[in-house]
DNA sequence: GTAGGGCCCGGGAGCGCTTCCAATAACCCT
DNA sequence: AGGGTTATTGGAAGCGCTCCCGGGCCCTAC
């Protein structure tokens, strides 16, 4: 540990010659000071290494200079995916061009829950951008109890908040089960996500969408949480169930890649005898064998979206929720 | 957006009918309270839902009530292994259990790095977690500077900090690599991390240090920088130069399934024509085609440790450097 | 020549909380 | 009963910053 007590805006001030109202100023590039004083002032900090204390300037101002990322996962096995990591690094990426601070809070616990609502009770932050809400989640009605601004990534399962962000999930997984229909397949199923989930829903039902329009019966569903080994273990199922399928679609990269894992474990070939297309296009997607054909959404771009959308509400602006485009990536696995 | 502004204690006090001070203790239930008081007080804070404001406090008690963690990986699909997850939520679960906030930094670029140095000379952390430095990071002269206690996780390349936690890199791979030993392997080739990286280095000794205990030599090294396609790349390469390889230890799980994924392109079958063993035992090493045989380093625990070091060191104790046990975990790789 | 109007400037009142302190009140012991 | 503790209590002084305001000053326009 080093120096002592960093020095006050009076100290600045002081040495400057100048009062504290002037000093203030000049750290906050106001107007109605003098070229001369300015210097001073300027001199004064560059000498002391002067930093304004954040508390206290947020104290006077009411702003806190920090917004929340909650992520409210399942279970620790879930945050360990890429695609956390990567709304994090979005978030981030927008967060660097302000000075604002990013407070992370795991919220899947009741703990985490309640810690979040502290914070927003007691303004400890100037915004909350929420991720990946499970369907009842209490979360979901925080928008409207506290006097701060919330974006959500994803939309909770029922009712639409005001300000959010999402991927076209539902177009996505259309396109991922069209891709298969054109490639000839017939008996496609299904592994979906957590249904009480927007996402497992809206892929789910963007399989449904395609297999309609092409005059096809939804052959099978099995459900799955987004997970590696739900994956597997959905394939397998499936497998037993209805050995003709000739298609997968997943709904995550993980549950595809389990989904191949399965496979290779029964024997079967991909693309040859069943194709499978995932999706997210993580990069994991690269490294599975075959590589993953998989709809694409923008994780990162997600990411950022959320924090630009939040950065506009704290300026005062009225964004409009957003829906990020999917596309398909075609690589070996379909 | 809901209610306007939350009651300050002043509200609390006069509905109380107390002083603010007799109020303000009873919040933080210090003595010389009367019961008759303290229960008057608590009764206003229920009605009223007053929560204290942490700025206020902040400024007033000089204690932020947050601490960061600062991640400073090489590049973004570094952070994207859950390697930074686990570690996420091994210092999360151990804040849990206090009041304080989590500030996450991301310090790899130049501005992250500015942006910590700023939090750390405004005090707008009470202590700071640092994790995986590079070898020449300007982040290790970081502790001495300022008045704020830092926890090094891993240790940086030169030079030793006074607390930090780390594994026992050098232990683990050197088990390791004595595993494959016994298996009978003598052309044991090593995939190393970055060299400039403390975990990269030990990791590398740890192997060299088993060579050299069983008489064998240190036959062949290739460069990764800890990533699944440095991994194959890697493995790529030995095969070329070193086609005798029956042995590879990898300095993380990571780079171990990305040689797996090239020996399978070259054919050579694992373990039968070469053993492979990871480091790390993160999850992804159960989804390999085998399952990984790997060094366990107990991340989740890191996290924690990292955590209750910084919380004791914050209570003005004074611990000890820590260093974490690794263990093999013996699966279907090697 | 003087009434405005702009620009500078410093004083001072907060922001919402903790905590020191001096003043009272309650209690113990011999 | 009296001296000495020990408990309460509210007033008030900050913590370090922002920002409103009123007072000077100088310049322009009539």
């Amino acid at each position: 540990m080093g120096p002592k007590r960093q020095p006050t805006l009076d100290e600045v001030a002081a040495r400057a010659g100048v009062s504290r109202s002037a000093a203030s100023r000049v750290i906050n590039n106001a107007r109605h000071v003098s070229q001369a004083k300015r210097d001073a002032v300027e001199r004064a900090v560059a000498e002391l290494g002067f930093v304004p204390n954040p508390t206290a300037r947020a104290l006077a101002t009411q702003q806190v200079g920090a917004v929340v990322l909650a992520l409210s996962h399942h279970d620790p096995a879930q945050f360990t995916d890429p695609f956390f990591a990567q709304i994090i690094l979005g978030v981030n990426a927008e967060l660097e061009k302000t000075d604002l601070e990013l407070l992370l809070v795991l919220a899947n616990t009741t703990q985490g829950q309640a810690r979040l609502q502290r914070i927003l009770k007691s303004r400890r932050a100037d915004g909350v951008m929420l991720m990946a809400l499970r369907g009842d989640d209490p979360l979901a009605a925080l928008a409207d109890q506290h006097d701060v601004p919330v974006v959500f990534g994803g939309r909770p399962l029922h009712g639409e908040p005001r300000w959010y962000v999402d991927a076209d999930n539902r177009g996505g997984s259309r396109l991922a089960t069209e891709h298969l229909i054109g490639l000839g397949r017939r008996h496609i199923a299904v592994i979906t996500g957590q249904l009480d989930t927007d996402a497992g829903a809206s892929r789910h039902r963007g399989y449904l969408d395609a297999m309609a329009v092409a005059g096809l019966s939804p052959s099978r569903v099995e459900h799955g949480d987004f997970t590696e080994p739900a994956g597997a273990a959905a394939m397998t199922r499936l497998l037993a169930a209805y050995p003709e399928v000739d298609g997968v679609v997943a709904g995550s990269d993980a549950m595809a890649a389990g989904a191949l894992r399965a496979l290779k474990a029964h024997g079967r070939s991909v693309p040859g005898d069943v194709a499978v297309v995932g999706f997210d296009d993580l990069l994991t997607a690269l490294h599975t064998d075959p590589q993953l054909t998989t709809v694409h959404q923008p994780v990162h771009g997600l990411g950022r979206e959320m924090a630009k959308m939040l950065l506009s509400l704290i300026a005062g602006e009225e964004p409009h929720p957003l829906i990020l485009p999917t596309r398909l990536v075609r690589r070996a696995s379909a």
